[in-house]
DNA sequence: TTAAGAATGTTGACAATGTTAACATATTTA
DNA sequence: TAAATATGTTAACATTGTCAACATTCTTAA
């Protein structure tokens, strides 16, 4: 038999919204609050549709945690290929970094601090030697920096992750409510910069 | 009519015991494996007993995060109180710290990155002037540092910020998976150490 | 001391949730 | 076009947090 209405009974692309609107219900409710029963409604399927696309809630999830890295991943990498300047660019990078943490704070939150996440294997791994992530650019600017002597000639992976730290902590702690004086944010940028700088700089 | 076991009928100490085990079952499994069947099964209660002590599920898990945060705490507080030189005090916050992390990463990603931790206002807190926090004695430390003229005289504040950041992203991304070179670590420890205070001492 | 009341613990029930099995419909392929 | 595959639906289930009604123990005031 016919169904009542035949057009829509498969959603087209389901796996993709799936992820899309998840990153939605992440951003304005919180992780906690996405169940498949809300997250189908909105796409006008139900529940058990998603086990067609994902194993589980959980893989899901992950999928999503995915998408929400390559995200910030895409802001990263465009600041630090953009202009001349080597210690502009890493300073504009530290800016926007933390400028996506605090606009998406859930999301942030949740990539980064899911315990589905424990062992990450992928992007942003010291580890690999090559790759395109914003981490690995990030490592080339500083080679870059090295080439024309603005930067202190050492291991470029470990002052990549020092760098990465600091901004990764100031956006927890940011985000987290630990620092709430957001007038502040400005110095704190300056501050973390110029200290950054002054340690790794020639 | 007798309980079959009246010794036993009341527990005792049943508020702290659900801390305790709840902190020990977020270590061991994390936090998304306690359910209150569990946890109580563990203290030899029913589910419900715990509603005799928190109000809900979520309010419990926030007093075991603050306990969570005062293990943290104590610790780093001792190690900021020990000894003379001011750089060495840093030195071995900043090591203590991290080793925290590295030692209990479920409990330290629990404390930090829970949904229900957004609003946080209690101790570590750059806003209250007076308290005894960790926070609060890095500032008199980094003071101290003004007075003996080791450190840049700069908002003390914003320099204990500064130097939170750097070792809280750096225990995050060390327990998330995102550097798992842990050969380096000792490395990692220096490079952020020096960069630090090349950016903030006289 | 003892009776009343407070504190603490138990049991049974409920709605919400993730998941699966059995079935239905659409799309692709041979 | 028929078979195979992909995608979606419905009904049912176990688990979970929560609550109401009841039981036991502890505390306190007379």
């Amino acid at each position: 038999m016919k169904s009542k209405n035949h057009i829509s009974y498969h959603h087209g692309s389901l796996k993709d919204a799936l992820i899309q609107t998840s990153l939605e219900m992440i951003e304005s409710d919180g992780l906690k609050n996405i169940t498949l029963r809300k997250l189908t409604k909105k796409l006008g399927t139900s529940r058990s549709a998603v086990y067609r696309h994902y194993d589980s809630k959980d893989i899901l999830i992950k999928a999503v945690i995915q998408a929400g890295f390559e995200k910030l991943d895409t802001n990263i990498k465009s600041t630090l290929l953009e202009g001349d300047d080597v210690l502009k660019r890493l300073y504009n990078m530290g800016k926007v970094y933390i400028s996506f943490a605090i606009d998406n704070p859930n999301l942030y939150r949740t990539i980064f601090g899911h315990e589905l996440m424990k062992e990450r294997e992928e992007s942003c791994d010291i580890n690999d030697a090559d790759g395109d992530t914003g981490f690995h650019i990030l490592v080339a600017v500083i080679e870059e920096g090295h080439e024309k002597n603005i930067i202190k000639k050492e291991d470029p992976i470990l002052q990549a992750t020092v760098i990465w730290s600091m901004i990764h902590g100031i956006s927890n702690l940011l985000i987290d409510g630990h620092i709430h004086i957001q007038d502040n944010i400005d110095a704190l940028n300056e501050l973390s910069f110029k200290t950054l700088i002054n340690g790794i700089k020639n």
